[in-house]
DNA sequence: ATGAAAGCGCTAACAA
DNA sequence: TTGTTAGCGCTTTCAT
């Protein structure tokens, strides 16, 4: 398992060129050395030694991501999507964490440099100068994932955040809701949940609906769960849209606490149709994501990049949809 | 970003032996010339080619993760925890899903090969004969993770799965259990569940008191559900401990169904302590397995390998722990 | 303390 | 159709 291609050469009685060229096929070959070069191979147990080869060609076949969290919520999935279609195109993945830190993103693009990876995909909240910088001093086809990029400048994958938030508040008045809610962390611009939160805006004020935010102190359970069972005790609300799912089951025992029967006082809708939205009871309606899809696309959109293929577009919107169960299930009330 | 370790030399004025000195703190560089060489690298912004570093020195600093499926529950952590410790050694990882085919983790052993990774953690259900073969040919430094080798040939980090169920059993006798189920799927020898299975069965053996085995036909939520709602209507039990959390919040809800409280009629204890068991009410007992640490300890036991440092233990053993919450609360019942 | 030179295992012109 | 020959960018003896 350790012979060169030096040694299947002198095995098969060929030069290494010839070698080279039944493994890469990349020039015709007579069938007959074709033949005794295969069976060196197999005699041998050669395997081609990737580095070399990426060093002699430039290629490493090699493609790095950069998330800032692989064990957040579902990002596992989008990587999944990531790596199946890698395989599909003979890539590998060199998989990264960066917890979101600028300074960790920017080092990691140089590491990935130094790997010499074919290409990255690029994973954030959203996306600074200083990316741009390093993204165009790093000389290196990237893809930008589930990742906002305001000026659009590199090619990315991304649902419409706001047009779903958007949608959500459409099932929610459709059913008679007056008095929505939207619970979410009241974290920097450019996250997603700054754009589901100005969708949820946008919508009310179509409507000529007053907005109620309720801001938790993050995006996990504990702190939603306090901020939005405080809230409900000050203020009666008919619905809650969440930035994510987790804040989603929150609003459910927020109101199982306070009384309220969810979906008859109060409908919810999260955001992310994780797991979790099936494994309550009433299971929660969610706006999913295409989180493995997220993953695929963009992939597959880098591969296009590397091998030159006709680009349609630079910005890819994937679908979203809004999952209806029984958190925002219309009761049919009996006459009075 | 692109010159040569050769144009660092020649703009330092010195050989490229030398820069390679200071670059990896190899040798003793005179302070003077270090300083030299740091300027021109910092002013031609220079960064190694760790492609041809990995081709001369055979050693790439990348290690390969062949994991079934990150997108998996608590895959993601522990993987994030192999990343983590790797970082800290200055190591890098190729990450593949196998979907826990064998031939496909075989040939990911090959790839990795060529790809020539200095070690690989290996996950997968349990080990057979190919599997050792494989590692053998590819003579790479390999540590199994989370990854049952019943002949211990293999150097592997795990929790005692056996010896978990019997706490487990324990905790509801210690309740006063005495009708005491396992869910589980019935698959394969050596895998989590079979094990999770004998020792649960060891534990009733004990005290006497007969099994009750019901069968899922997967490990996941739906067909866990179904098997458990009929498996109650036929018979009543007293506690329901599950192969997983998943089975757990099933049982629970199975339960809910036919009318039986938990934990006051039966009471329920998952496996994994996955997020889920917090967001259920009851919250639900649990056995929790140090996911991200099996990870974190897999990959620091490799770069010991990788280090020749000396290992104390080639299975390492993680502890576990049943986290108590309220599906198996006793509940203290009003005197008649 | 530093330099010269020989590889590492492969690809890719260029010849033949 | 096949072989020869330079590299790719670095590490690593071996000299000096």
């Amino acid at each position: 398992m350790s012979a060169t291609i030096y040694d299947v050469a002198r095995e098969a009685g060929v030069s290494m060129a010839t070698v080279s060229r039944v493994l890469n096929d990349t020039a015709v070959v007579k069938e007959e050395t074709k033949k005794r070069v295969q069976e060196a191979i197999a005699k041998l147990s050669y395997r081609p030694n990737a580095v070399a080869r990426g060093l002699a060609s430039k290629k490493t076949k090699t493609i790095g991501v950069i998330v800032p969290d692989v064990s957040a919520a579902f990002m596992a999935e989008l990587v999944r999507g990531i790596e199946d279609v890698a395989r599909m195109y003979n890539y590998h993945i060199i998989l990264c964490n960066s917890d979101g830190s600028l300074q960790r993103e920017i080092d990691l693009v140089g590491t990935m440099w130094e790997k010499q990876v074919d290409g990255i995909i690029f994973m954030s909240t959203s996306l600074k100068t200083e990316h741009i910088e390093t993204f165009e001093e790093a000389q290196l086809p990237i893809v930008l994932c589930r990742t906002d990029d305001p000026e659009r400048r590199i090619p990315s994958v991304n649902i419409d955040n706001e047009r779903a938030a958007v949608d959500s508040v459409a099932v929610l008045a459709a059913k008679g809701c007056s008095r929505i809610a939207f619970v979410g962390a009241q974290n920097g611009e450019g996250t997603l949940t700054a754009k589901r939160r100005a969708g949820y805006q946008e919508a009310l004020a179509d409507r000529s609906l007053r907005p109620i935010l309720i801001d938790s102190a993050g995006e996990d359970y504990a702190s939603a769960l306090s901020a939005i069972r405080s809230h409900l005790k000050m203020e009666a609300v008919d619905s809650i849209l969440a930035a994510n799912d987790e804040i989603a089951v929150a609003a459910l025992h927020a109101c199982q606490d306070v009384g309220k029967r969810v979906p008859e006082d109060v409908m919810i809708i999260g955001f992310d149709n994780t797991k979790l939205t099936q494994l309550t009871r009433p299971e929660i309606t969610t706006v999913a994501q295409p989180m493995y899809d997220y993953g695929a696309v963009a992939m597959r959109f880098l591969t296009k990049l590397l091998q030159d293929e006709p680009i349609d577009t630079y910005s890819v919107i994937l679908p979203h949809q809004v999952m209806e169960r029984q958190s925002t299930k219309s009761i049919a009330r009996p006459e009075a």
